[in-house]
DNA sequence: GCCTTAACGCAAAGAATTTGCGTTAAGGCC
DNA sequence: GGCCTTAACGCAAATTCTTTGCGTTAAGGC
């Protein structure tokens, strides 16, 4: 079935999810976060507020919801031309997405629902992100580094400082956690990994 | 019930922050999460709902209050003659303590209110444990470890893996974290940087 | 085109949150 | 020590949010 522009033809209850989706989205930017109330998105999507509940249970699961789609990536891993560009590139704006006000209202509001996979969903998503670019260095005859052993030293460290506000997120700074990572050692005139930031 | 012998003698506001404190710590380990309520914990604190209102605001800061005093290290870390077993050993007990159920509760109150410097007090904590076993092992004679280089490589990880749900959690896990940090591969005989995990 | 059923709208009931106002007690001052 | 000022609390009414029963709509199967 041909998909159309937003609003999915095929079904009440895909329109309705849409619609409470891009009313999220919209006040989300509009106003507080304190603000944000079943029953105000319930009228901006033009829906009874207890259809979001019996839908979504109540709001922090919406939200969660929301978030994790709009953390779900739109488009492959740059291509640069070499391994270590590739993932500079990415990990410097998967490090300026997160550490933005946005990035960090839509972390909280995917973490907030332990029972739920939101969380691991989107670890999920930055592993099928580096797995692409792991894939690509393999297909170019470099060597492939490894996505968990990546995400221990550069994105573990980077998520750390946004979520507990601890020290300085710079590109400098993921140019230092990408430094340690040991297939990566092999081109460039990098550091050893007694790598200091700033 | 509500025995109170840890009154605090001066003072009807510091009485009735404990109160309500306690009051919420009792009835996080009887009752589900989200059955807990304002009314719910004024009951059981002997308190009007409003009193709580006014001091915290909502529920959600409450329980960051709350998780934040539980969170606090209650003693110096253990002292176990080397810096490489005081590090293990305080990093395999806040890995077992972040990844359990209650942890990740607390951990999940910290975080939700971005606004707040929850979060952030809570990586001082760490940072402030780091530090007395950094200054032990000057102390000591040996080279001290950096502690930002230390929560980049090893408590960074960890929280990683806390958070998003992804990978195992281990002591060997943590024991391989450590074993990258540079300043404790004098003594040991550790493998380098290329850990693998069990 | 008809049938079954999951999902929605509406409205009333129930629970939580906010707010005005009187009261209590902590801390400063004499 | 007693008095005074004021921040914090208790109470209860008003408001807002959440839940629930029931009738209605429309998606998907035949």
């Amino acid at each position: 079935m041909a998909v159309k522009e937003r609003i999915r033809v095929g079904g009440r209850s895909a329109r309705i999810q849409a619609a409470v989706h891009d009313a999220v989205r919209e006040l989300s930017a509009e106003i507080d976060r304190a603000e944000l109330t079943v029953p105000l998105i319930a009228a901006r999507a033009g829906v009874t507020p207890s259809t979001i509940y019996r839908r979504w249970g109540d709001l922090s699961e919406l939200l969660g919801d929301v978030a994790v789609e709009r953390l779900r990536p739109v488009a492959e891993p740059l291509d640069t031309g070499s391994t270590a560009g590739d993932l500079e590139a990415w990990v410097v704006q998967y490090m300026e997405e997160m550490s933005s006000a946005v990035g960090r209202a839509m972390l909280r509001d995917v973490l907030i629902n332990i029972s739920e996979g939101n969380a691991c969903q989107c670890a999920n998503f930055t592993y099928e992100q580096l797995q692409m670019i792991a894939d690509r260095a393999a297909h170019r005859g470099e060597v492939p580094f490894d996505v968990d052993d990546l995400v221990d030293r550069v994105i573990g460290p980077i998520m750390y400082h946004v979520l507990f506000g601890h020290g300085e997120l710079t590109p400098d700074y993921c140019r230092m956690l990408l430094a340690r990572v040991p297939e990566l050692k092999g081109g460039a005139d990098v550091q050893s990994a007694r790598g200091e930031a700033s």
